[in-house]
DNA sequence: ATAAACTATGGACATTACTCCACAGTCAAG
DNA sequence: CTTGACTGTGGAGTAATGTCCATAGTTTAT
């Protein structure tokens, strides 16, 4: 596919594909015999999971790091097992805060409908 | 308190916190008669609830509404209601999607665990 | 009263993560 | 075979989020 398809698919632009490609985030795919880039279905799996990742307030340098991670073969087992055990705590870190962040909220909603109640006694 | 002893409890520079003050994201501190802005406790609170919510991919204007909400009284009930129930579903998509990343960690490293074991067979 | 450590301000500089632009080659439709 | 939509490249520009610097006033300890 190219990169016009998979613009509308991952619903990013093609300057931002071809950044990401050039920092190294995504590979660079092959190209067709006319130099156009030609990607295969893995990208849209990839990509999104950068989306999500920034999302989730991940810089591009640790999603990089992270995916690096993920699809690598050059690290020893230990290596690599070490890395996605300390990513997977910061992973708990975030489930954590964002818990915390839910209460305060609830609560702040949970004293609002209070309130409400009381005026509508 | 001054901003040193501040920038000691919560980890940011003195740059950063003034910072923040320009853009809004804490109110202006009081001043001492020479004009050193003097810190109550409160501000420890809300610069840790601004770190955490960085942390999670909140960017400075979101946690400016956000904290806006949270302390506002002018806005109607109503409309801080559905505000907050806006933001709650949002922090519920990032606990979700942190969640599949954790999962996908998890995964690579079961995929570890099980070739371990089968090299130590 | 002098040095060291703190504070203030305004503005320049830096980094991250895009986004836009100019210019040029390619392809598909009419 | 021209026109419009697509693609390529390299490089400049931008917004968000800080960070640094120069200059100057204040406080504390010696």
């Amino acid at each position: 596919m190219n990169i016009k398809e998979l613009t509308e698919i991952v619903g990013l632009s093609r300057d931002t594909i071809r950044f990401y490609e050039r920092e190294g985030l995504i590979s660079s795919p092959s190209r067709k015999s006319n130099g156009y880039r030609d990607y295969d279905n893995r990208i849209v799996v990839q990509l999104n999971m950068i989306i999500m990742a920034k999302e989730l307030g991940f810089t591009l340098k640790e999603i990089r790091e992270l995916t690096e991670l993920l699809y690598s073969n050059n690290l020893t087992q230990s290596q690599m097992g070490e890395k996605l055990l300390e990513k997977n705590k910061q992973i708990e870190v975030k489930i954590l805060e964002l818990s915390k962040m839910k209460a305060l909220i609830d609560n702040a909603l949970k004293g609002m409908c209070s309130y409400k109640d009381k005026l509508a006694l």
